[in-house]
Parts: C-alpha cells; sequence; structure tokens
DNA sequence: GATGGTTGGGTTTTT
DNA sequence: CCCAACCATC
C-alpha cells in the first residue's frame, strides 16, 4: 500500500479506496475529511486517472491551493497543476469565460460584486420612482439572489402566480418589474453578478446539450466538499455535470450548516441518496482535533437540533479543560478579558499569537476586540468585514482596470468618470443616460460618439468628456501589450488617482495611499506567480478575474503570528489550539435576527456548533452584561447556548476585570466592601438584574467556586533600570513602568526579544539585580 | 457643477 | 455607529 493510505484510519481509507460510483461522506467536525479529499484525488491519480479528468469543488480557493500543494508532494508538482480545483464561483467563472458567446456574453465580461448590483437597484428603483421606503433596496437585492439561486428566471417569475401574488400582497407588486430590468441592465453591461455564475452556468448546460456532454467527459471525477452548503443552483450543477459517470463524491456534515441565508439548502445532503443509484454512505466519527469536553460540550449543544443525521461524533484524545465562561459588565471589559487572557496564556504557555483565535456573531463586534488588542500590543489580523478590495480607494484603481478591458461596465464607468473630479457632474450623465436609453447603446458608446449626436451638452463639458475617452483608449491600448502590474501602476498615476490621494494628509488619506501602494505591490506578486503557470500570462484580465473572487481568507500576508479575529461563518474549516467565542448573549449569538423560527434557530445552533468544534485545546465563551449598539447601551442576557451545554464541561470564572471596573483603585481591598450594597447598586457579574428565578439562581451557584485570575501571581515591585529575567523572553532591563493598581505594566527591553510589555500581574519576573 | 453639512434610517452571516 | 440621500451654498 501507499505510504500516504497508512496515514489514514479505516474509516477514512474506506472512501478513499472506492474509486468508482457515488458517494457520501459524513464527516463529524475535526474527523479528518480535508485528508480525505486530498488522499481521494492522490490516490484516483496513482490508479491512472488523468487529473484533467477530476473536479474538486471546494468551499474557498485557500482550501483549494493548500490542497493541491499537499496533493503535489504525493503525486507530483506537475500533475497536480492540472487539476481542476476551486469553488463554484471560480471554476465556473472560468467554464463561462470559454462559453461566454454562447449565452450571448463577451468573453471579457466583467463580474458584478455585491456592492455593484446594489448600485444598479438602487438606480433602478430611482429611475422607476419607486417609493424607496417600501422597495429596500437591500431586501430586493436579497430577493432577486435567492431568485436566482433557486433558478427562477425572470420569465419564471412571471409564470409562477405564487411570486407574483406575494410580492402584489405584500404591496410590493412592482419587484418583478425590477428584477427584470436589473437582468437587463446587467445583460446591457456585459456584467454576471456572483448568482449569475451559477444561474448562466446551469443555462449553458440545459440550453447546450453538446456543452454539456463535452464538460460531462471531462470531468469524470467530481468531488464536493461541504455539500451541505449547497444551495439549489449549484445542486443542478453537479447533478448534470456527473449525470454520465456517476463518479461523485461529496463530502459535509449536515451538523455545521450555516449558509442557509445565501440559499444553502440542507436537503441537498439528506436527500443525496435518492438522487444517485447505489449510493454508499461513509461515516467519519473519530475526532482527531478536540479535547474530550470540547467533543462532548458539543456534541451536547447540537442534540438540542431536531433536524439531523444521527452521527455520534467522538475522540480518544484527553479530555482537557472545561471550558472557561466569563462574563463582563460592558463590551469593552469583553475585550479587555479576552486580550489579557490570551496575554496570561502565552506567558504561562510560551506559545504563539496565531495559535489564538476570537470568534464572533458580527463584524461589528470586532471593534472593542481590537482596541484591546492594539492596547496590549498584541498584534492581531482582522478577517472579513470590509475586505482589502471593497476599500474605496483601491475599489477606484480596479474601476478604471475594469473599464479597460470592458468599457460597457456601467458600474466602472459611474465610479471614475467624475473621480478625480473632472468636471463631469450628475446633470452631464443624465443627458448621457438619456441618449444611451434611446440608442439603446452603452454610455461609453455614447461619449464615443458624442459629435454624431444632439446632446444637449455645451463645449466645454464636451472637451472634458473628450479627454477622458482618450484617456481610456490610450490606457487600454497600453494595457493590451503590458502586464497587470504595469498596466494598473500607469493607471494610479495617468488617472490621477494617486495625486488625489495625496493631497489629502489626514491619517486616513495617508492610509489610501499606502493601500493603493499595497494593491500595487499585491498585483506584483500575482504577476510573478501567473508567469510560472503554464499558459497564463499576467495579464489584466486574468487578475480582474482573479481579484472578483478573491476573499480576505484568500490572502495570506508575511509575518502570520498573530491572533486571529473573524466572524464564525469565516472560521469554518479552521481550527486553533485557542479559541474565545466573545458574545455569547441572547439576541447576538443566536442573532435576534432568527428567533422567529425552529430552522433559524437550529441553524444558529450549528454556528456555535462550528465555534465551538474550532478548538482544538481550550475554549472560552465570554459575554457581556450590557453592550453599545450603534452608539447606545443596551442590556444583555447570556445566551441560551451556555445553558444547553452540560454544567460539567464548563468552568465559571468570576471577573476581576470587571470587580475592577467598579473600584480600581480598591481593587486588592475588594473584599472588605460591603458586599449586600454592592450586589444592590451594581449586579455582581453573572447576576441578572432581576429577581431571581430557579434558573438563575443556579447561576448564582455556578459563579461562586472558581477564580484563576485572581489567583495570577502576586504583583512584584519593579523600578526602572533593573535588570530581570522571564521565563520565556529572558534577560531584559526595564525601561519604563506605567499604570496602577492591578494595571501596572512594565516595559522591558529583552536582550533576545526586543522591547514587550508586560502586566507585572501576568508576568513571570525574576528581578537579578538592582541597577 | 462641486462641496460640505445635516438628517434620517438600518441593525447578520458571504461567494 | 455608519452610510445614503438631500439641501444649501459657493
Amino acid at each position: 500500500m501507499e505510504k500516504y493510505l497508512l496515514e489514514l484510519n479505516e474509516a477514512q481509507r474506506a472512501p478513499v479506496l472506492q474509486k468508482e460510483g457515488a458517494m457520501m461522506v459524513i464527516a463529524g467536525a475535526g474527523s479528518g475529511k480535508t485528508r480525505v479529499l486530498t488522499y481521494r484525488i492522490a490516490y484516483l491519480m496513482s490508479k491512472g486517472v488523468d487529473p484533467f479528468n477530476i473536479l474538486a469543488l471546494t468551499f474557498t480557493n485557500k482550501a483549494a491551493r493548500e490542497m493541491k500543494h499537499r496533493i503535489a508532494q504525493i503525486v507530483g508538482r506537475g500533475e497536480a497543476q492540472n487539476l481542476w480545483m476551486g469553488t463554484f464561483h471560480s471554476i465556473f467563472a472560468r467554464i463561462l469565460r470559454v462559453e461566454a458567446d454562447k449565452l450571448g456574453y463577451p468573453r471579457n465580461f466583467t463580474i458584478y460584486d455585491s456592492q455593484d448590483s446594489q448600485s444598479v437597484i438602487r438606480a433602478i428603483i430611482r429611475d422607476m420612482q419607486l417609493d424607496r421606503d417600501v422597495y429596500k433596496y437591500k431586501q430586493i437585492q436579497s430577493r432577486i439572489s435567492s431568485f436566482k439561486n433557486s433558478l427562477i428566471t425572470v420569465n419564471a417569475y412571471f409564470n409562477t402566480p405564487e411570486l407574483v401574488e406575494g410580492d402584489a400582497m405584500a404591496k410590493r407588486p412592482r419587484t418583478g418589474d425590477i428584477y427584470r430590468e436589473y437582468v437587463a441592465r446587467c445583460f446591457k453591461a456585459g456584467a454576471m453578478d456572483f448568482d449569475d455564475l451559477l444561474l448562466k452556468t446551469n443555462e449553458l448546460l440545459t440550453k447546450f446539450p453538446e456543452v454539456l456532454a463535452k464538460y460531462q467527459n471531462r470531468f469524470r471525477y467530481i468531488l464536493v466538499d461541504e455539500y451541505q452548503d449547497t444551495n439549489h443552483s449549484q445542486y443542478l450543477i453537479v447533478k448534470a455535470l456527473s449525470d454520465k459517470f456517476q463518479n461523485i463524491c461529496v463530502v459535509g456534515d449536515d451538523a455545521q450548516s450555516i449558509y442557509a441565508f445565501r440559499g444553502a439548502n440542507i436537503n441537498n445532503i439528506f436527500n443525496f441518496q435518492k438522487d444517485y443509484d447505489n449510493v454508499k454512505v461513509y461515516r467519519l466519527e473519530q475526532n482527531y482535533r478536540s479535547t474530550g469536553v470540547i467533543v462532548n460540550a458539543a456534541n451536547s449543544v447540537i442534540e438540542n437540533n431536531e433536524q439531523r443525521l444521527e452521527k455520534e461524533v467522538w475522540t480518544h484524545n484527553e479530555d482537557g479543560n472545561p471550558i472557561k465562561v466569563h462574563l463582563s459588565p460592558t463590551d469593552a471589559e469583553e475585550g479587555r478579558f479576552v486580550a489579557a487572557s490570551i496575554e496570561e496564556n502565552i506567558v504561562q504557555l510560551g506559545n504563539e499569537y496565531s495559535d489564538y483565535a476570537v470568534l464572533y456573531r458580527t463584524n461589528a463586534q470586532s471593534r472593542p476586540l481590537e482596541d484591546a488588542m492594539r492596547r496590549r500590543n498584541i498584534p492581531y489580523r482582522i478577517y472579513g468585514g470590509l475586505s482589502f478590495y471593497q476599500r474605496k480607494e483601491v475599489k477606484d484603481v480596479l474601476a478604471y482596470l475594469r473599464l479597460l478591458v470592458n468599457p460597457k461596465d456601467e458600474e466602472a464607468l459611474k465610479r471614475v468618470i467624475n473621480y478625480p473630479s473632472r468636471g463631469i457632474g450628475q446633470t452631464t450623465l443624465d443627458r448621457l443616460n438619456i441618449a444611451a436609453n434611446h440608442y439603446q447603446r452603452s454610455l461609453y458608446e455614447i461619449i464615443e460618439n458624442m459629435d454624431k449626436i444632439d446632446l444637449k451638452i455645451n463645449a466645454g463639458i464636451r472637451t472634458r468628456l473628450k479627454s477622458f475617452q482618450i484617456l481610456i483608449e490610450s490606457l487600454a491600448v497600453s494595457a493590451q501589450k503590458m502586464d497587470a502590474f504595469e498596466i494598473a501602476d500607469l493607471v494610479a498615476r495617468k488617472s490621477g488617482l494617486i495625486t488625489e490621494f495625496k493631497k489629502d494628509t489626514t491619517p486616513e488619506g495617508v492610509i489610501r495611499v499606502e493601500n493603493i501602494e499595497e494593491l500595487l505591490n499585491g498585483i506584483k506578486d500575482f504577476v510573478e506567480q501567473q508567469k510560472e503557470i503554464e499558459g497564463a500570462t499576467g495579464d489584466i484580465h486574468e487578475f480582474l478575474e482573479d481579484v472578483a473572487l478573491a476573499t480576505d481568507m484568500d490572502k495570506d500576508s508575511e509575518d502570520s503570528n498573530r491572533v486571529a479575529l473573524m466572524t464564525v461563518h469565516l472560521a469554518k474549516g479552521l481550527e486553533f489550539p485557542y479559541v474565545y467565542i466573545v458574545g455569547m448573549e441572547e439576541n447576538l449569538f443566536p442573532s435576534g435576527m432568527n428567533l422567529n423560527s425552529r430552522s433559524e434557530l437550529e441553524e444558529e445552533r450549528r454556528l456555535f456548533y462550528v465555534a465551538l468544534t474550532r478548538a482544538e485545546k481550550q475554549a472560552y465563551l465570554t459575554y457581556a452584561q450590557t453592550r453599545y449598539q450603534w452608539g447606545k447601551l443596551t442590556d444583555a442576557d447570556p445566551s441560551r447556548f451556555i445553558d444547553e451545554i452540560d454544567d460539567k464541561y464548563l468552568q465559571y470564572l468570576s471577573s476581576v476585570r470587571s470587580r475592577r471596573f467598579q473600584s480600581l483603585a480598591n481593587f486588592d481591598k475588594f473584599d472588605e466592601i460591603d458586599k449586600s450594597r454592592f450586589r444592590q447598586t451594581k449586579p455582581v457579574p453573572g447576576i441578572p438584574p432581576k429577581g431571581p428565578d430557579e434558573a438563575e439562581k443556579k447561576k448564582i451557584r455556578r459563579l461562586k467556586p472558581v477564580n484563576s485570575l485572581k489567583k495570577a501571581t502576586p504583583i512584584i515591585q519593579l523600578e526602572k533600570g533593573q535588570f530581570v529575567e522571564h521565563n520565556r523572553f529572558g534577560k531584559g532591563k526595564v525601561v519604563n513602568i506605567s499604570g496602577t493598581g492591578a494595571d501596572v505594566s512594565a516595559e522591558i527591553h529583552f536582550e533576545n526579544g526586543g522591547l514587550k510589555r508586560l502586566l507585572l500581574r501576568f508576568a513571570k519576573l525574576k528581578v537579578l539585580s538592582e541597577s
């Protein structure tokens, strides 16, 4: 047997060795499903399957890269490079480029991101003169998206009375018209949105049997990761492509289905056995990732869900520590607790920042965490949120590039035609728009043919439009003989963007310029990578394709030793030794938006299950009594999910930090303060403000026993100039002391670790000598 | 036509 | 808090 197959347990090996047929692998969290997928592909190749005949659909492009890398180690780099591997969106975008003309699209079609679609929809609602309060663009956008993901085209919409009547009943009878207009405008602009990449693939495979046959024959072996999160559109693509050979392997875990809100259909996994003949089902139930406590705690949570496949996740790993639960008075304190706790752990355990992740339900929660990390000089990286490619200045540069490639791209044109400002304002744009509608041409074509058309535009503006057109044309000519970096660099300078940003000397302005530089560096790296790949050139088309579908996860930075901050959604598929799940509060996690139905709540619960099972060694659950939301202070109750974990897996920390909040100076004397009075005015952490009922009394009891932070190292007295020794950083010299009470910290210059700021409460320092 | 200031409304997760 | 949309002013 090949060496790598010995790295698998028996349950894992079985699906790897089944070369042909339909199969489903139900893989519990941490049970090694990536390894199964990877080795299955390697095995197929070792049995003579051509990599060109294998299609592997993964959840992120990063996952695809990593798997490819691992496979390359087994079968060799050249062969692995020929695998078709990536996300649904990126794989089918690639195929759509080749087949675009069949659907009436240009080969160089633009991919509209959600901001672009949003802006199109806003314009339509405005142009149709509909009431903004009735037709909310975000609602319309998500409705159109769900139509597309369910393969409801405009025609299908109008042929389905329930939909039409439903919208009429909801007092939005024009929804269908907006949908029609949206599709028309995208088509006119030569643009596809994210959902189109799947919808149009379906159209392609249905309308053109010879195209379907071509790809069926190419992709003889299909593998799909995270099958529980596929939507109807994706399901149909997989079904169509695998129909001929039926060599289909899907891997997933119903307990980790967390994307229903974007159309994922958990039934795809429940129904898989009905969809194919002789489906073989494998189960991976042994968890290799987490401690016994974490595995069992997660099991006890997910048991509360009604809808799930039977599966028993277990582990041989040691039990480990209980999950630590911590309450803070405010969200800011919560952040400080997390930062302090990470620092304490790192000092005691001597591990890396990158061993830690902080997970939250919503991106907005990152703020206080970020503040706390910065204050303690803890290096961190925030994933998601406003991603790099969505920043205004980055999008500006990209918009110019998009326009060079596809002048019909209206969104790009609107973005750059007057930025930096060249005196082409709204009125001019409106007039151009009227002409564009009249002649059924794109805005850019109207500009090109200005002289032949009777536009009510004066000579001055004509000149400005002309010079804009000349700018774009000359850049477009340059783009043809340049690589992506060269043209992007030229665009940044010639467009006037760099000059414009440099005018702004505020801190934000400076960051803008830096971001442009980072973008250019990124493009340079991209070009260099592309040039190594056979058949790729590193031109602007390739870059735009890549960037349209890039996510924050795909981008890895050089100094990766940082604490990771991200939403639970983004953490799917990742693992960390230490995981802090913050904001464990009702209406936050579970989200208040998802408390209306059983299925929504169950999805929140699965989300929590995902969060918990990211942890290898230790999990923390933290929550706050009050939290700032949209600038207002709101009260919060502990999340029901905490109660759903069996008590024996939990350890409640009473909050040293929150006591300090009450009385910073009297920290050490706290126990002498009249506690009963204190409780009446400000509740002790853990006691909900309302009168205690049975459940609440239980929580009070729980709070009593443990107090790990309080037992931290006694604070030692230090002075500037003293030499100290730290068990991890070694010898160093105290250069500064700051803070009071429990917050006293010292800046110490270590001989080999550089300058560090340590909280004396946590740092185990030995004084070596007086200075 | 550009700009800056105000106001009012939304409030989840993402390819 | 954060953004889009509107209005007043130059």
